[in-house]
DNA sequence: ATAATATTTTAGACAAATCTAAAATAATTT
DNA sequence: AAATTATTTTAGATTTGTCTAAAATATTAT
């Protein structure tokens, strides 16, 4: 079924005020989030429930069918998918890009996401350190600790743990000055080894790709 | 000003029917080229003198007026832009881009035009050999024949010149079995070097950036 | 449990973009 | 130049998404 740019947009709302898409959401709080009148939400609501992507009981709020769930998550997809490529691909800082997401988000064509998708090595995590939904519309919990190889440039994170524990690894970490609670950003992945130069107070620091698989770390926000 | 979806294809719309934008456009044939009806037409061109985009009078067609064609143009600006993009990046056939750029060409944010641009290398011309407007708003006169470095991946070119007549590069060229009239196809431009690496009949064949600068080719449409 | 307050829905209106059918104007033919 | 044909405009209706103001329902406080 095709939607409209705003139907998707109401959709999207609903599944990230209900956290996952499975608790009624009121009213009032998908006007507050779209910044339009509770009147609206109305009307909008009995649409989207005639068309079966919610369920709608007067005075009893929303919740998303599966249907509503699919079009929420894939939209969720392309806005972080979208924000991967404006940062990466197209050096915008990871604060510039929501707006122009938002806009690209309501491009329709399927093969377009998985180009994209594709186009970008299959990002896990988008700008903001949000994960990025699957093609069969899953989405991973976020977990709060994450590889470093996992992240993106630009962004800044905290050393929270490692996933090899040899002396050797720990002792090389300790010789760079990283320890748990260092504060990193990412300066630059080298597509062609997938090692990363990260910024570690005014030093700069090239990792291997083996190294970043084994640092933990969670995002700074 | 910003204009709706809508307005800018009417606007796009009028600039290609008006052959640059400078003579006077009938109203059925913007309703046959945008498959609409010449009373929904007339209503949009009303809106559109109102805000300047274009100078109407009853029953004589309308001309764009210079913020008109500036739209009509970063419109078609983007639109070819994006199309380099699904191409070149995302290994779209140019068969299948239109459908997505019309979508695409929409997205407002001249910042994320500028980027895409850079991103491409200011590239001159889109997959179906139509000239990219600059930035400045300065549109090439389409010419039939263009060099070889200019073309890009996918493209099949028929050659119709060279720019150097020396005999040792015509020699060269006739060695590699390139005469006039020869088919090629673009099968990859390295970036390292712009080298091109062509296919002649069954032959995969590379030719530096100095040698793609000095043939001349016509699109094959 | 009733009153006061907050939330949600309805009713009616509006702007954008479209349509059909009819009227007005222009172009062409004889 | 009058009649026929083609084009363009107007008038009025429709759909989508929005709004305000008032009515209906739910929640909270006393």
């Amino acid at each position: 079924m095709k939607l409209s740019y705003t139907e998707e947009n109401y959709l999207k709302a609903i599944y990230t005020l209900s956290k996952h898409g499975k608790e009624e959401v009121s009213t009032n709080s998908i006007a507050d989030k779209l910044h339009t009148k509770a009147s609206s939400v109305t009307d909008m609501i009995k649409k989207l429930a005639e068309k079966k992507m919610l369920n709608y009981e007067k005075y009893k709020g929303v919740i998303l069918t599966a249907s509503g769930r699919k079009v929420a998550i894939n939209t969720i997809r392309k806005h972080r998918l979208w924000e991967v490529f404006l940062v990466e691909k197209l050096n915008f800082g990871w604060d510039e890009v929501h707006e122009i997401a938002e806009q690209l988000e309501h491009i329709s064509s399927q093969k377009l996401v998985d180009r994209l998708d594709e186009f970008l090595s299959y990002p896990k995590y988008d700008p903001h350190g949000d994960p990025i939904p699957g093609k069969d519309g899953k989405i991973e919990n976020r977990s709060e600790i994450i590889e470093l190889s996992n992240c993106i440039k630009k962004q800044i994170v905290i050393i929270s743990g490692v996933n090899d524990t040899s002396s050797q690894f720990l002792i090389y970490l300790k010789n760079l000055g990283l320890t748990i609670g260092t504060e990193l950003k990412i300066i630059e992945i080298i597509d062609f080894d997938k090692s990363f130069v990260i910024q570690s107070g005014k030093k700069h620091i090239t990792l291997s790709n083996m190294v970043t698989r084994n640092i933990l770390v969670k995002l700074n926000t």
